[in-house]
DNA sequence: AATGTATATAACTATATTATTATATTATAC
DNA sequence: GTATAATATAATAATATAGTTATATACATT
C-alpha cells in the first residue's frame, strides 16, 4: 500500500515539471531531436538534455541515435490520455470555482 | 500554450506527495476528520493538516466542521479515474521494462 | 588531424518541498 | 471560566528541484 503509493506519487512528480509537460506534449506527433525539442519548448538545449534524461530514466520517453543526432519520442502513447483527463478534470474544477464566485 | 502546461504541470505536483496521494485514496470511501486520516495515513496531526490545506487550495478537497471536528471530502470523484489510470500506465511501463530484461 | 555541430554531463546558486516541533485557535465539557 | 480535545498555523532544518553556465563527449566534414 505504502510501495504503490509512494509508486504513484513519484510517477506524477515526474509530469510536475512544465518543461517536461511541454516536451511530453510536443511528442505527440512524433519523434523530435533535442534541437528541435529546446526550439519549440523555448528552453536551453542543456536543460532540455537533463529533463529528457529524467523521462529516459522514467521510461517515459525513448531514443533513437542516427548521426550526430538523437531523435526522442514518446514510450506510450497512453501519456496523452493521462494529460488530457488531468487537463479535462482541472477545468471542470476550475469552472465550478469560478461559477461559486457568481 | 505555456499558460496551459504551467497549469498542468501545477496539477500534477498537487498530486507528486505521498501522504497527499494517501489522502485522497483515503477518502475514497467518504469523508473522513482530521485525526482518523493522521491514523489511516500515519503521519503526523500537523502534516495531515498542512497536506489538506494544499489539497483544499488546489480544489481537491472540500470539508464540513461539526462542533470540534472537521470532515474532508472529495470534491471531484474523477480524480480517482486519474489516479487509477496512472497506476495502469505506470504498471505497464513497469512490466515492459521487466520483459525487456528477460 | 582540425574544426564544427549535436548532445550530455558537471558544477553551482536560488528556491521550493518535506517533515518535525512548538504554539495558536476553536469548540466542548466540566 | 478552566481544562481538554481537535485542528490549524508558524518556525525551522534538511533535502530536493529548478535553471544557468561551463565543459565534455561523440560524431561528421573538410
Amino acid at each position: 500500500m505504502k510501495q504503490i503509493r509512494l509508486f504513484k506519487a513519484d510517477f506524477f512528480k515526474t509530469l510536475s515539471n512544465p518543461i517536461r509537460i511541454a516536451i511530453i506534449d510536443s511528442l505527440r506527433n512524433g519523434e523530435l531531436g533535442v534541437n528541435d525539442l529546446a526550439a519549440v519548448v523555448e528552453a536551453d538545449q542543456a536543460y532540455i538534455s537533463q529533463q529528457l534524461s529524467i523521462l529516459k530514466a522514467k521510461n517515459l520517453v525513448k531514443f533513437r541515435k542516427e548521426g550526430n543526432f538523437v531523435y526522442y519520442s514518446i514510450t506510450d502513447q497512453d501519456i496523452f490520455i493521462l494529460l488530457d483527463e488531468a487537463l479535462r478534470i482541472a477545468k471542470k474544477q476550475l469552472t465550478t470555482l469560478q461559477d461559486s464566485l457568481k
